[in-house]
DNA sequence: GCCAACGTTGGC
DNA sequence: GCCAACGTTGGC
């Protein structure tokens, strides 16, 4: 939580959640922003990367807003998502059927986390990877850097509402 | 389907 | 601790 104060209001101020904002990804084929426009609320698990882990554990909180991205097939950004719960243990790990399922990670020793996640909307029209390329306004996010294959990864404000204002509305 | 870029594993 | 082998990701 971080204090804001309100100008105009002397020595008024109000608590207001800080949000951060990231970018969550996923294959349209496996989990789309219409499952979960279906589904509202999915715990989002299967996250097996450290430092993806380590976002979700360290800098998720409810009501952080989330880029909703579709890798592989028409990659882009497909909507919005929002931080719905803490971060909890992924018990997908603990499940021997799970595909996602990792002996490493026990009761005890839970290893990998997740949040859920909440529907919040369907953008109009995707911003394709191409597109997001080609905004000078964009550059330096890290969903764009070479090599980036983090599921997980935060995104500057600026960048946020530059694609949520600017470019689908 | 190809392949570059990563992360993880395991032998040493 | 090094690093080759391997598996996965993800753009194209």
């Amino acid at each position: 939580m971080a204090v804001f104060s309100y100008p105009g209001q002397g020595k008024s101020s109000a608590i207001v959640p800080f949000v951060n904002y990231w970018l969550i990804k996923t294959e349209a084929a496996m989990y789309s922003i219409d499952d979960l426009a279906r589904d509202k609320r999915v715990p989002w698990t299967g996250i097996r990367n450290y430092q993806a882990r380590n976002f979700i554990r360290d800098g998720m909180k409810v009501g952080d807003l989330c880029l909703f991205y579709h890798s592989v097939a028409e990659p882009g950004i497909y909507g919005i998502a929002k931080v719905a719960s803490k971060p909890h243990a992924d018990l997908t790990a603990q499940d021997k059927k799970d595909e996602h399922y990792d002996p490493k990670s026990t009761k005890e020793n839970p290893i990998w986390m997740c949040v859920d996640v909440q529907f919040v909307k369907k953008f109009k029209r995707p911003v394709s990877l191409v597109e997001l390329k080609a905004e000078r306004e964009l550059g330096g996010m890290l969903v764009l850097a070479k090599g980036s294959r983090l599921s997980v990864m935060p995104v500057s404000e600026r960048h946020f509402k530059y694609i949520v204002e600017k470019l689908v509305s």
